[in-house]
DNA sequence: AAATTTGGCAACCGCGCTAAC
DNA sequence: GGTTAGCGCGGTTGCCAAATT
């Protein structure tokens, strides 16, 4: 039986279900030590897939769902566990924008990051920012808040990291695992759009504005580019590029959030990420009260009409 | 120091889709 | 064409540690 019979069966008779399965002995609730090492075991000599067969085989009293979601969310060598960099929450914004809940999708773009890991960042640190702003996280205040506050505040961020801790002239290696950073398009530091001005005040648009004194980037310009994402569908797939899909040469580090072209976009993100430490919320967190001060000046411009 | 609340995260659930039979 | 099994996704729950009262 499927699990969409299964799950009738549930709403028919639980008691009786809950009966059937404390029969077949399945387990449920956190995995011990042991219950992973048998997993990884059969795994490593049988391969995943055939979740069902395989928890049967693997004698794991285990549903094959359960064994899945194991394997795919912890247990896989390839996840990538510890604190979302500022990168990757950049990233995660900008995708949801796009996309909206399509955890799975986003996560694709996140190497190593599950789609349960971005749910529960979502859930847990973006919604309770819109709680803070008592405001929907749906909602378009919060989307311009995001949009026009919290992401050049991250970009600002991530720059400030990278130009204290590497020279953005030109930095090319030739190790296969790390990132070629060849700026030859100086853009990616000028097109730097930071949206709040002296006052504190946001603009939205992408006129010249002063820059907040966290990053000494005065003298940049706002690029006239925008940020493309673009065109949905025209996005390549992750799974069908190099882990260095993305490229450093499409001057993202401008103001508009609400656009990226294509893969080539993206890639800016990845050689970001190989080029500063991975800073912990900590680091930056919207939480912190410089930038809850800002977000709340925001709000007040929005209640104001401004946008 | 104890009780309560909150936050983070792993795991589960229900549903829908697809492929095989 | 209907049924079943497998899988994946998004939403939700519950546990536990940390923070707060």
């Amino acid at each position: 039986m499927g699990d969409k019979g299964r799950s009738l069966k549930i709403n028919k008779n639980m008691e009786e279900f809950t009966k059937v399965e404390e029969e077949m002995d399945v387990r449920r609730g956190p995995w011990t030590v042991e219950e992973d090492l048998e997993l990884i075991n059969y795994i490593a000599s049988h391969g995943e897939g055939r979740w069902n067969s395989l928890a049967r085989c693997a004698e794991l009293k285990r549903t094959g769902k359960s064994c899945r979601l194991r394997w795919l969310n912890y247990l896989r060598p390839d996840v990538r566990r510890g604190n979302i960099t500022l990168e990757e929450q950049l990233l995660i914004l900008e995708l949801h924008t796009r996309w909206g809940n399509r955890w799975s999708k986003i996560a694709q773009y996140l190497p190593g990051r599950t789609d349960n890991e971005i749910k529960n960042y979502w859930r847990t640190r973006v919604q309770k920012h819109a709680k803070q702003l008592k405001c929907d996280v749906n909602s378009q205040q919060f989307k311009d808040t995001m949009k026009y506050l919290w992401m050049p505040r991250l970009v600002e961020r991530i720059q400030a990291a990278s130009i204290g801790s590497v020279s953005m002239s030109s930095c090319v290696t030739t190790s296969s695992d790390q990132f070629v950073i060849n700026n030859n398009n100086t853009n990616n530091v000028d097109n730097l759009a930071l949206m709040s001005n002296p006052n504190g005040y946001i603009t939205p648009d992408n006129s010249s504005v002063a820059v907040s004194p966290v990053s000494d980037l005065t003298e940049c310009q706002v690029s006239s580019e925008v940020w493309k994402i673009g065109q949905d569908e025209n996005l390549v797939d992750p799974k069908m590029t190099s882990p260095n899909y993305m490229d450093n040469s499409s001057g993202l580090l401008n103001g508009d959030f609400t656009k990226m072209q294509d893969q080539s976009d993206l890639n800016w993100f990845e050689n970001i990420n190989g080029m500063v430490p991975n800073y912990s919320d900590s680091f930056w967190n919207i939480g912190n009260d410089e930038d809850f001060w800002l977000l709340q000046q925001h709000q007040q411009v929005h209640d104001n009409g401004s946008f």
